[in-house]
DNA sequence: GTGGGTTTGTGGCACC
DNA sequence: GGTGCCACAAACCCAC
C-alpha cells in the first residue's frame, strides 16, 4: 500500500482545512439568509413570493421575458391562463 | 388591484437587497472553494477524491452523532438512559 | 445491552422490508416520470416550463390566483412587472 | 403573440396528463410508506429510529460502494489497479 | 450537450 | 395553530 510522504501529506491537510474553513463561512451566510427571510416573514411578507422575486431579479431580463412568454403560451393551450 | 405604499415598498426593497448581498458573498465563497480545489489540482491532487475526503470528514461527525443519538433513543426506550 | 425478543425483531424486520419495497416502487415511478419529461423534451417542449405547468395545475385554483396576484404586487413594487 | 396549433396542444396535454398520472401513483406510494411508519409507531416502534434504520441499510450499500470506488481511484492513481 | 454533484425549494412532522 | 426541523425532490452548475 503506497502512501504520501510527509510533505504531500501536509499539503493535502492544508488544502482540506482551507476548504473546511471556507465551507464553514458559507454555512454561516446561509444561516444569515434564512434569518433575513424569517425577519421579513415576521413583518408580513410572504417568504415564498419573496424567494420568487429574488430568483427573478437574478435572471437576465430577456431570459425572464422569454420564460414568462413561453409559460403563457402553454397556459393558454391548456386553458390555465 | 391593491399595491404597497411607499413604506412597505422600501422595506421590501431593503429585505431583497440584504438577501442579494448575502447571496453574493456566499457565491464568492463558493468561488473561493472552487479555486482551492483548482489549486490543489494544479499540484497534482485529484479533485474528486479531495471532495470525497472533505465529505467523509464532514460525515464522520454527523454519522457518529446520529449513531450516538440512536443508541440514546434505544436506551431511553428501555429505561436504561 | 438490552435487545428485542424474537417476535418484536420479526415485526421490526417486516416493517423495514415493507418500507423498502414501497420505496423501490416509488423510485421506479420517479424514473418513469423523468423519462416522460425527457420524451417531451425530445419533441421540442421546454421541460422547465412543463414542470411549471404541472405545478400550477396541482395548485388549487384560488390559491394559484392569490399567489400570482401577490407576485404581481411585489413585482410592481420593485419595477419588475 | 404565438400559440400552439391543435396537434401540439394535444401532445402537450397528453404529456401533462401522463406525468400527472404517474405523480399520483408516486404520491399514493408515499402515503403508503407514511402509513407503514404510522402502523409501526402504533405498535410501539420509534418512527425516527426506524427511518434511520432504513436510511442506514440504504447507505450501507452506497457508502461501501463509494469506499470501494475511492480505494480504486487511489489504486489507479498509484498504478496499482 | 450531457451527466454528476451540489444546492435550493417543498412538504411532512413533531414540538410548543 | 403555527413554527422550526428534517428528509426528499427539483433546479442549477460545473466539468467533461
Amino acid at each position: 500500500m503506497s502512501e504520501f510522504g510527509a510533505a504531500p501529506t501536509d499539503r493535502l491537510r492544508s488544502f482540506v482545512e482551507r476548504i473546511e474553513r471556507l465551507e464553514e463561512e458559507k454555512s454561516a451566510l446561509a444561516a444569515d439568509i434564512r434569518e433575513v427571510y424569517s425577519e421579513a416573514k415576521g413583518v408580513g411578507f410572504d417568504v415564498k413570493v419573496l424567494r420568487q422575486i429574488v430568483s427573478l431579479r437574478k435572471m437576465d431580463q430577456s431570459d425572464r421575458r422569454e420564460q414568462e412568454e413561453l409559460l403563457d403560451i402553454y397556459k393558454r393551450a391548456l386553458d390555465l391562463a
